[in-house]
DNA sequence: TCAATCCGTATC
DNA sequence: ATACGGATTGAC
């Protein structure tokens, strides 16, 4: 008899592999078997695989454990997802090869989060845990974390007093509710500070919370308002400048249960806090709660999705509000948390637009800097009174897209409502979501026929600026260095957007620059980006009381500069939502797209059995030799189309396809 | 007639 | 991915 025909409780019994003959290895007496999702990019193998646990590593093959196992004759990664008594599988089972810590690093929260996840994603489970689970670090887990103190006492924050449902939304968190809501923050609001009293409320009830926000800045400022407000040793910071050992130590101490609160950007949304009880996403609208590695999740729907599961309090601001967030008002999933207008009056500095006036000629000084004269302005009486001024400028590098030449709306193909562009050179524009010519194309809005591209271009403003205010010390905060604080005092800061140094004692004037450059992108979220960098600028200024001035570059007609203007943007989400809902745009739908080699895509799609409610648009050309195609259904049928993009990507990674298809759910880049 | 190679399928 | 099995091809 050879060690093959061994067997065991009707499983087979495999020899021990690198030992033949000698000393079998028995498996685990009681739940011998153990469920792997073993750690492989391939679609059609995102599902559990059954290996039989050694009675050796009994005790280490914990559910949540990393785990090495043979598979299809190699050596994989895999995390334990359970032990059961019993397989499904008909074949024989190979024994786990290594337990390589018996640290649960998944816990059955994260693992039932990411699988949701992925099932929305058209992605894999092993996708979603490779951004969920860190990588080990040996030395930080063999360390001790300290233990967590009791939870602290809340101390109820007046500064909450000024937003309508403020109070009752704390104390809701501290009596151990978990209530939903969509916060709009008052101009100038100190939201580090109020996300602070937010997470103390909700420790008070002897749970933990997760915060995201989108940059290292912004975390910075809520590492420091959490230190203040909660004390030393209550919370963590996870951001990926951590190196890898110190990041997993604290990732550790969050699993561990040592620490209830982690804040981070989106990596962080996946932190194993135990007895979650509040999500926080600070400003949504921001691209980089974009995950750009597979399945490219956004933070806010990887948060919403773990609040819904593990019942926890919602709390989403921004000092805009993004049309997701409206929509989850508009079906009242959330409330909305904002202030009453007097004191939205009383907070928010002066704003005034001017269009592309020809009085610079006027001043020569002004025009030296392309300088709209009131700018010129509003920026010499700050200065004169102490006080530092911003000025927003944008990023080069916008794709130049097609406006209307008399009303400035937006080109729209006349078929699908996609944006039109020029491209390749070709005299005729096409849109770029179906790909149509629109040779014979009329505004939508005012009829006109004439069209215009938008085109950008600033990067001499801070040199032109200290010509134009000499004497004046001018710093700038961009791309390549990030100032974090400016010291009160006379001074030109110049800044992209994102890059806004907070002033101390709040800048007395802010110049937005350029307005038309941000909002004529060939984007579906343009209008909505603008009127969220504008107000994050607007969000730094001293309110009109103390002087404060904005000078928006841009026509005041335009409703998301009357949103701007108004500091409502309450109502231009509802605007923008319901746009969006008539035009067919997510998120009142669910859109997907299909990006790769023609011939991919299109032996991708015939593989596809999309929903009958499927909407195909496209192909168009997107870069060198790829082109995307675009799927679009109602959002009752989002998971199925994800499902069956999801089942494609597996018959062709199955079948050896190499050539790479890309698929995206709800893409942020609808260009 | 047998071996080298191709293709398809399963991977526990 | 990789590994294996069964079919296919080609040379002796």
């Amino acid at each position: 008899m050879t060690d093959d025909q061994l067997s065991l409780g009707g499983v087979a019994t495999p020899r021990p592999r690198g030992k033949r003959g000698r000393g079998a290895v028995e498996p685990a007496e009681t739940l011998s078997v153990a469920r792997v999702s073993v750690d492989l990019p391939l679609p059609h193998l995102d599902r559990p695989f059954d290996y039989l646990v050694p009675a050796t590593a009994d005790a280490d093959a914990v559910p949540g454990a990393r785990v090495r196992v043979r598979f299809a004759g190699q050596l994989v990664d895999g995390y334990l997802l359970e032990r059961v008594a019993a397989s499904d599988h008909g074949g024989r089972l190979a024994f786990l090869e290594r337990v390589v810590s018996a640290e649960p690093v998944l816990s059955a929260e994260i693992g039932r989060l990411a699988r949701e996840i992925a099932d929305r994603a058209a992605g894999t489970l092993a996708d979603v845990l490779r951004l969920a689970v860190p990588p080990r670090h040996a030395r930080a887990e063999k360390a001790a974390t300290p233990e967590p103190g009791p939870a602290p006492a809340d101390l109820p924050s007046p500064a909450w007093d000024r937003y309508d449902t403020g109070p009752a939304y704390l104390a809701a968190l501290a009596a151990g509710r978990s209530p939903r809501a969509v916060w709009t923050a008052l101009p100038g609001e100190d939201w580090p500070a109020r996300v602070a009293d937010a997470v103390a409320a909700c420790a008070s009830s002897g749970r933990g919370a997760v915060v995201v926000v989108p940059d290292a800045r912004d975390l910075d400022r809520l590492d420091a308002a959490l230190a203040a407000r909660l004390g030393p040793g209550r919370h963590v910071a996870l951001s990926a400048a951590l190196g890898p050992e110190e990041r997993y130590r604290r990732w550790l101490a969050v699993r561990r249960g040592n620490v209830r609160v982690a804040i981070g950007t989106r990596a962080a949304v996946f932190a194993p806090v135990a007895d979650l009880g509040l999500v926080v996403v600070w400003d949504d609208g921001d691209d980089l709660h974009i995950e750009p590695r597979a399945p490219y999740c956004h933070a806010r729907e990887v948060l919403l999705v773990r609040a819904q599961q593990s019942g926890a309090a919602v709390l989403l601001g921004g000092f805009t509000r993004t049309a997701e967030a409206q929509q989850l008002l508009g079906t009242g999933w959330a409330r909305p948390l904002a202030g009453p207008r007097a004191e939205v009056r009383a907070a928010a500095p002066r704003i005034s637009p001017v269009g592309d006036d020809t009085d610079n000629a006027r001043d020569a000084a002004a025009a030296s800097a392309r300088l709209p004269t009131a700018a010129w302005r509003a920026a010499r009486e700050s200065l004169n009174a102490g006080a530092p001024v911003l000025v927003q400028v944008p990023r080069r590098g916008y794709l130049p897209s097609l406006n209307c030449e008399r009303c400035r709306a937006p080109a729209r193909c006349a078929a699908c409502q996609g944006p039109l562009a020029l491209s390749g050179g070709r005299a005729v524009p096409s849109c770029r979501w179906c790909g149509r010519l629109a040779g014979d194309w009329s505004c939508e809005h005012c009829g006109g026929r004439r069209l215009r591209a938008a085109v950008v271009g600033a990067r001499r403003t801070a040199e032109e600026l200290g010509r134009a205010f000499p004497g004046v010390v001018v710093r700038t905060s961009g791309r390549e260095e990030v100032l974090s604080r400016v010291p009160a005092g006379p001074a030109l800061v110049v800044a992209t957007p994102g890059a806004e140094p907070v002033a101390d004692g709040g800048y007395g004037a802010a110049l937005l620059l350029d307005g038309w450059a941000l909002l004529t992108r060939a984007d579906l979220r343009a209008a909505e980006e603008a009127l969220r960098r504008w107000s994050n600028a607007v969000a730094l200024v001293r309110p009109a009381a103390r002087g404060g001035r904005v000078i928006v570059h841009a026509d005041g007609a335009v409703p998301v500069v009357q949103a701007l203007i108004r500091s409502d943007p309450g109502w231009y989400a509802e605007r923008e939502l319901a746009e969006r809902t008539e035009l067919g745009f997510p998120p009142a739908v669910r859109m997907a797209s299909v990006t790769g080699a023609p011939q991919a895509v299109a032996d991708f799609l015939a593989l596809a059995r999309l929903p009958e409610s499927a909407d195909t648009l496209g192909p168009v050309p997107v870069g060198e030799d790829a082109e995307r195609m675009l799927l679009r259904v109602p959002r009752a049928d989002g998971r199925a189309l994800a499902a069956a993009l999801h089942a494609a990507a597996g018959v062709r990674s199955a079948r050896k396809e190499t050539a790479p298809v890309r698929v995206e759910v709800d893409p942020t880049e609808l260009l």
